[in-house]
RNA sequence: GCCCACAUAGCUCAGUCGGUAGAGCACAUUCUUGGUAAGAAUGAGGUCAUCGGUUCAAGUCCGAUUGUGGGCUCCA
């Protein structure tokens, strides 16, 4: 079973070059942790603009405002309007608020410490009910801001600047005047839940980003102007590659364009090629079942939210599939196992349906049906240490063809509530760690974070941004084969259990492409791009000469699109650079004449005349290599 | 689902104080046949998301609905 675990909090990012923290057990606060001066900052800011809204909203009941990854932000409950709905802020709050955090940044105020008892801070924060549960909860024994729990009663302090006390475990800048005027901006509003949780009161939140100077504000907003220029929605929509239609078709649900689905098959196409090479079998399954299977294997106890609403077929209920592993333990179970059999490598490129919340869909990020490049391995339990050792390998090196270079790896391990037998775990959690240090990659390990029938290891990729994507899991499962009773028989004539286990290179191929398409910003390498080579003829008395140099090269196995239209070379050229066509092959009448081609490529170099076969080795070495140009 | 913002031509967007619909791109036709990121003219294209309300009059104001974008533990 897939499941997505939070990407690590990453509080020191002190340039846009970004920075994993490696692993969450090592950033405890209470343990000596450095903060950094980014960490203070943002932090004090947070307070200043938490006493701008309190002059503003004098009756705004305050809650929380740590520092975040690149600036803060800060939740208020501000009660409700008149008619019963909720009080908000509006964008000129937000431009008040913010003209007012620059005077009391002018006003240089200390941020003055003071350490207080449980009581002394119940009756300083009387009238806020949200931090009065803080207090309960810093008195019962704390939670630091990685969420990591916290043994025994918490130092409860406050932080003062100005006329604003809060509850704070600090630290802060010296005084509001080293917050920097023009190093901050408050960027959005946003609607929140008390402590995440649904059923608590919605709270505002306003986020802001803050930076040492104006340079690296500005540094930042043109980060965030480079995040929306790739955004993938965008980019599929300009290369014509995918569509989602709400209305008509649903939402959550990709409409794949031509380009789009070439793209696709040309990635699949190489993932199968590998997979076939590396000893894995493809199957293909239904994307319904019934409703003992899925009662069988424990969805519906665990994953029904996740599942959408039974189909009835002659009295009979059947799901639509969130996962493929039940279909592929049937595989297996369709005859007795031997030993020699294993193991067996069974893949397939599972089409899902997930039920996801409307407001959470995105993109191709996240959606309510997608296709998995799914595998399940079962093996005996002396071949599982090199199988672990296969499928990381496998994974890194098909992630390395995608253009991606920098990973991060997690480890799971077991979780207090949990089925399977402890040696089982044992064995497990230690291949896992092998194979990771193996790797020779950096690696956190997230103790007790596994899900509860196996521990996994999640791979992140670090894209041309900076930002982190889970994409690869590999995880273990003690749970099917026990409730399915797989077995094998041993060289000893007798029946063992195998080990199963689930992994997802790409994961699901919407996302893939999502994290893809932003990863290169639209610009593909030549190998994965839907239109390798736009023909421009100068003129129509070229047409002929470039439709037969388009024949050779679609001879040659190259994707190649004539723009015969009456346009202007010019126009013809600007089209295809907005397409982010590799080559672009001009053809006036000195090429017809010469019998050649001549290359400009769309980062706009000019390769000059070439003969077309030269053209062509160029290409299909360029294609060979996966290069981008 | 919940909070905020938004919804006008295929796309990107303008539309003032409420007075009856605009631009650029794309598309079609015609002219143009050119040397490395936009040649020109003409034309077609809109029930201003949907439904309801206020008004002499609604793209514009109000409400509901549908959909989109941002956000909903990065936890003192």
């Amino acid at each position: 079973m897939t499941s997505f675990i939070k990407t690590p909090s990453i509080f020191n990012s002190t340039s846009h070059r970004r920075s994993f923290i490696m692993s969450s057990s090592q950033s405890n606060g209470q343990n000596g942790q450095q903060y950094d001066d980014y960490y203070k900052l943002r932090h004090s800011a947070a307070h200043v603009m938490a006493q701008a809204v309190l002059e503003r909203f004098p009756d705004a009941k305050i809650t929380i405002g740590p520092p975040i990854k690149d600036g803060f932000y800060y939740d208020f409950d501000l009660g409700r309007k008149e008619d019963g709905s909720l009080r908000t802020f509006s964008p000129e709050d937000l431009d008040a608020i913010e003209k007012r955090m620059r005077q009391i940044i002018a006003g240089r105020f200390p941020f003055e410490k003071r350490v207080v008892s449980a009581d002394e801070a119940r009756a300083l924060f009387a009238d806020q009910p949200y931090k009065l549960e803080l207090i309960d909860g810093l008195e019962a024994g704390g939670v630091d801001e990685y969420g990591e729990k916290i043994e025994g009663p918490v130092e409860i302090s406050t932080y003062k600047q100005d006329t604003f006390e809060d509850l704070c475990r600090g630290p802060h800048v010296e005084h509001t005047g080293k917050i920097p005027p023009d190093g901050f901006k408050l960027l959005s509003v946003a609607g929140s839940y008390w402590r995440g949780d649904e059923n608590r009161p919605m709270l505002q939140r306003i986020y802001g980003t803050a930076w040492k100077n104006k340079k690296e504000l500005k540094a930042h907003l043109d980060w965030l102007e480079e995040v929306r220029k790739r955004d993938h929605r965008r980019l599929g929509k300009e290369l014509d590659l995918f569509s989602t239609n709400h209305e008509m078709v649903g939402g959550g649900l990709i409409l794949w364009h031509p380009k789009g689905a070439l793209m696709r098959h040309l990635a699949e196409e190489h993932a199968k090629k590998l997979h076939l090479e590396g000893g894995y079998d493809f199957v293909n399954t239904p994307h319904i079942g019934r409703a003992t299977l899925w009662e069988t294997s424990g969805h519906l106890d665990f994953y029904r939210e996740g599942m959408y609403a039974p189909i009835e077929i002659e009295g009979q209920e059947y799901y639509l599939k969130p996962m493929n592993c039940p279909f592929h333990v049937f595989i297996y179970k369709s005859r007795v196992r031997s030993y020699r059999d294993l193991p067996i490598r069974m893949a397939e490129w599972g089409t899902v349906y997930r039920f996801e919340r409307s407001g959470t869909l995105h993109g191709l990020m996240r959606v309510r049906g997608f296709t998995q490049d799914d595998a399940h391995l079962f093996c005996a339990p002396e071949q599982m240490p090199t199988e672990i050792d296969k499928v990381l390998d496998f994974s890194l090196s098909l992630l390395r063809d995608f253009g991606f270079e920098q990973f991060q790896l997690y480890l799971s391990t077991r979780p207090e509530k949990r089925v399977g037998e402890e040696a089982k775990w044992d064995d497990s959690e230690e291949a896992l760690l092998e194979a990771l240090k193996r790797s020779g990659l950096p690696y956190g390990v997230n103790e007790g974070d596994g899900a509860f029938y196996g521990p996994k290891i999640d791979i992140y990729v670090t894209d041309a941004l900076d930002r982190p994507w889970q994409l690869s899991t590999i995880q273990f499962d003690f749970n099917l084969p026990e409730r399915f009773d797989l077995t094998y028989v041993g060289a000893d004539g007798v029946q063992h259990r195998p080990y199963m286990i689930h992994r997802a290179l790409m994961g699901s191929i919407e996302r893939f492409f999502g994290v893809l398409i932003e990863h290169y910003g639209g610009i593909f390498p030549v190998w994965l791009t839907p239109v390798q080579v736009k023909i421009i003829p100068i003129t129509d008395e070229q047409n002929e000469y470039a439709a037969q140099v388009m024949e050779q090269l679609k001879l040659a196995g190259l994707r190649v699109e004539l723009d015969n239209s009456d346009g202007r070379m010019n126009a013809k050229i600007r089209n295809a650079q907005l397409q982010k066509i590799p080559y672009m092959l001009v053809i006036g009448g000195r090429e017809a004449e010469a019998d050649v081609v001549n290359v400009r490529l769309r980062n706009g170099k000019r390769l000059g005349t070439m003969s077309v076969d030269a053209f062509v080795t160029l290409a299909q070495e360029a294609v060979a290599e996966r290069i981008a140009i």
